[in-house]
DNA sequence: GTCTATATAAGGATAGAC
DNA sequence: GTCTATCCTTATATAGAC
């Protein structure tokens, strides 16, 4: 199969999301992306109109699949457990499909959101947020969740458990994706201690 | 009380480690460390070797202080759940004691990992895991903890949930660390599932 | 201990030839 | 679409006066 155009730009793109998860977006030059590429710097601007433009379209396109996935969820099965189990599939396969621009925004989100054109990540932020809660919520509301526990502590130590992943979790054979998903829902909703 | 020799050091220390933690290292000019600490950059090599060295005394004071911590809760109760317990105490007490080394380190090991005076970073994260596991190991040899789960998968995934707290928590009088700690615990030990 | 002044390097970005 | 060449700005760091 030929490449299309834009396959070059993509595969630009794709080695600086590699460069920006790895070294930071502030501490990757222009000229160590365009090295990437094989190709001198200057060149990368016929492509991109800038360095932060790359990190938008990168961290943007990712944005708009986490936002695709999560919708799925919502309408999806409604019982709390299979919903909360859904929420961490979508975002581990979401971790899968965007590795590093996962890790770019776990490491650089704080840095990204005191630059103006990146304060959509604000919004994104509450976007996801908003998701998590209703399911807690909902499952508190039928019953099946504890309700002696804030549902946004537990969304937040829910989503850096599940998001932080990215930095370790390498899929095996043995260990797949699905057996993380698995292993997480058990933790949250059972917890590891054998009897009470 | 008068304020003693190194107290002006520290305060320079101090405010750098505040816009390392809120802007990133890379993204961090020296010209701003001056700037808060209301001198011109180039005084600030009267104190400080470098920015790098500075960035390491704040990590290693950190590190320090963290060690020393885990030490006592492996020479405290050795009752699984207690010592799980213990454990979430003293990293929140860590991050309550250092926010901004934490979240310097939580932001940008990546970063610092490549550089080759970091690389004690590599051996700190290998001994904090240590600790965990031998706590999770030993309760699972105890009969406590769950044995269908991997220690290490547990240990990354409480380890993330507790020390990314540093971005989200301001402790209140209505909910204080302790409550947080007492709250992770109860979520891993116990899960968040009213019935099974 | 801080300032002035500046060396030196590296950064993002542009213009125009090819 | 890439290269050469380079502009301009910013960065870390230093030297020596005060």
């Amino acid at each position: 199969m030929a490449r299309e155009p834009g396959d070059r730009r993509e595969r630009i793109l794709a080695s600086a999301a590699a460069l920006f998860a790895r070294k930071g977006v502030s501490a990757t030059t222009v000229r160590e992306i365009a090295d990437e590429a094989g190709i001198l710097s200057g060149s990368l601007y016929h492509h991109f109109e800038s360095k932060e433009a790359m990190v938008d379209e990168i961290v943007t396109s990712y944005l708009e699949d986490l936002r695709t996935r999560y919708k799925r969820v919502l309408d999806g099965d409604s019982h709390p457990r299979t919903r909360l189990h859904d929420l961490i599939v979508a975002s581990l396969e979401v971790v899968e499909a965007h590795p590093h621009a996962t890790e770019i925004y776990q490491n650089d989100v704080n840095y990204l959101t005191q630059i103006e054109r990146f304060g959509y990540l604000r919004t994104a932020g509450k976007e996801v947020q908003q998701t998590w809660l209703s399911v807690i919520e909902a499952g508190i509301a039928e019953g099946v969740i504890r309700d002696d526990l804030d549902p946004k502590i537990l969304y937040r130590l829910m989503r850096d458990a599940v998001w932080l992943s990215v930095r370790w979790f390498k899929p095996t054979a043995a260990y797949p994706i699905t057996r993380l998903a698995e292993d997480c829902t058990s933790l949250f909703l059972d917890g590891l201690a054998k009897t009470r």
